[in-house]
DNA sequence: AAAAAAC
């Protein structure tokens, strides 16, 4: 098997990737380094967990090593769909090129300009941008692209959806034509397509797929919620949101809640933090110090649940993220395969549950079509009627959830996360909640068996875990899994190699 | 109808 040692690489970045504790490659590396390493246009069509990144920060370190940046002209340029992705970027590079002596500049927006400015006075070797800043550090005469020798876009297929596409055509034509491009996008849209055949020069062409989406490592559920009452709705489904994470017990140590609004991100962070959840709101009208400080705290485990618009959909590299919670369905069913793709990433287990309103039956509908199966029906904690209490008054005694323990209940779990988080802070119980027994915790979600159909809706809540199927060989919990990512092009469910537009056809 | 990204 190629290791990175075979690969050509400058040897101070082969000793930072040894430092950070890599031998082996992912697929994508091992098919994109060699071809950018020779100065090739690359072409990765690949998804996040993937080790997408790695695959151009590490030739473009090595590219660039000789040579040294001139003021206002820098020597290459990374575009990204969100200000996150491009701070995710940028910490890679600093990993990767911490023996080099390359500078580089974050063009992102909501922080000042001044900062920037002064890097990019000085000349940086490396430039991380998301397009609007970038853009506007042109229009202001602070830049020349002109000198960039290799040009990163990263997401294309985020970018399309965001609007982007004219400013990524725009700042294209502002670099030198014989420039490198390397260019990622999960899917190929025609639109893609159009940009990739009018920028790129016979291109190196590498696909991955990547195992872990909808495929068997993800257990997936839906709970149909209707609210007793039209005023008690929000209350009430915050309320079942609660019931949902509890019922995970111990098996949630992280979780990303996903909101279709900003609005109700706000709302359910704060609720949840009221019932003493350590819980974080993120979306896009925060401020940037914000944003980049809740994610800090989510990375490191000092904020265990994220409450996120569709900011934190894709791209967001959070490693390890047990459980994502849909508090809506949302409304692009595309954005559910990127949702739930936060976890069960590098080969390792998770859980998608979703909470589906009667508003949103339509949205599950294309939700279901696109992944071409039924997302398995799960009881509704609350129950299916009218709740005689207010559940939100109900469960009125705020857990403290503030002390951090080790997992007791669940030894091999804890075992697995030892590396990445031995500890993490959980709220109490409530006494007034079910017993256990009547709820067991890794049972209230089914394994998905697709393309089969769900089996009926009754009768897998209870189901106990040895009669569930699909738990052999591969299946199982990686213990080393960290950082690897396993299963690469095997078992992907057909609809993920589609691109999102034959998925829709069926 | 919403979210993201520029001021």
């Amino acid at each position: 098997m190629t290791q990175f040692n075979d690969l050509n690489l400058d040897p101070k970045v082969l000793k930072a990737i040894a430092e950070a504790g890599y031998e082996t490659p992912t697929p994508i590396q091992a098919g994109a380094i060699p071809p950018a390493l020779e100065g090739r246009d690359v072409l990765g069509i690949a998804q996040t967990g993937t080790g997408k990144t790695a695959s151009f920060t590490l030739p473009m370190i090595t590219l660039l090593g000789r040579g040294r940046a001139r003021a206002r002209m820098p020597r290459s340029l990374v575009l990204c769909p969100t200000r996150e992705l491009a701070a995710q970027v940028a910490e890679n590079f600093d990993t990767y090129a911490k023996h080099t002596k390359l500078t580089k500049a974050l063009l992102i927006g909501g922080v000042s300009f001044k900062e920037q400015d002064a890097l990019i006075d000085k000349g940086v070797d490396v430039l991380i941008a998301t397009p609007g800043r970038l853009l506007d550090h042109f229009e202001r005469g602070k830049l020349l692209l002109t000198g960039v020798q290799i040009m990163v876009v990263d997401e294309a297929d985020r970018m399309l959806d965001m609007g982007f596409i004219p400013d990524i055509e725009r700042i294209f034509g502002l670099t030198p034509f014989t420039r490198q491009t390397l260019f990622f996008s999960a899917t190929m849209a025609p639109e893609i397509e159009r940009i990739t055949n009018t920028f790129l020069s016979n291109p190196e062409k590498i696909e991955v797929a990547r195992a872990a989406t909808t495929g068997e490592n993800i257990k997936q559920g839906v709970v149909k919620f209707a609210p007793s009452r039209k005023d008690r709705e929000s209350a009430e489904k915050r309320a079942l949101l609660r019931r949902l994470i509890d019922a995970e017990g111990e098996a949630c140590t992280n979780a990303i809640i996903f909101c279709n609004r900003k609005m109700d991100v706000d709302i359910v962070a704060k609720s949840l933090k009221k019932y003493g959840y350590n819980a974080e709101p993120i979306h896009g009208d925060l401020d940037q110090s914000q944003r980049t400080r809740t994610l800090e705290g989510f990375r490191s485990g000092d904020v265990t649940i994220l409450v996120a618009s569709d900011v934190a959909a894709r791209g967001l590299d959070v490693p390890s993220v047990s459980h994502v919670f849909n508090f809506d369905v949302p409304s692009h069913a595309e954005d559910y395969v990127h949702r739930i793709g936060r976890t069960g990433r590098a080969g390792r287990k998770g859980t998608a549950v979703m909470i589906c309103s009667p508003r949103d039956e339509k949205n599950l509908e294309d939700v279901e079509r696109l992944v071409q199966s039924q997302i398995p029906r799960l009881d509704n904690p609350l129950g299916t009627t009218a709740a005689d209490e207010t559940p939100d008054e109900a469960e009125e005694r705020p857990r403290r959830g503030r002390s951090r323990r080790v997992e007791r209940n669940a030894p091999k779990a804890a075992e697995r996360d030892a590396k990445a988080k031995p500890e993490q802070s959980k709220p109490e119980q409530s006494k007034a909640e079910q017993p256990k027994a009547e709820q067991p915790k890794a049972e209230t979600v089914t394994e998905v068996q697709q393309p089969r159909p769900a089996p009926a809706p009754e009768a897998k809540a209870e189901q106990p875990r040895a009669q569930q199927r699909g738990r052999s060989g591969r299946d199982r919990r990686r213990d080393d899994a960290d950082e690897q990512v396993v299963g690469m092009g095997e078992d992907v469910p057909a609809f993920i190699l589609k691109s999102f537009k034959e998925r829709r056809a069926g």
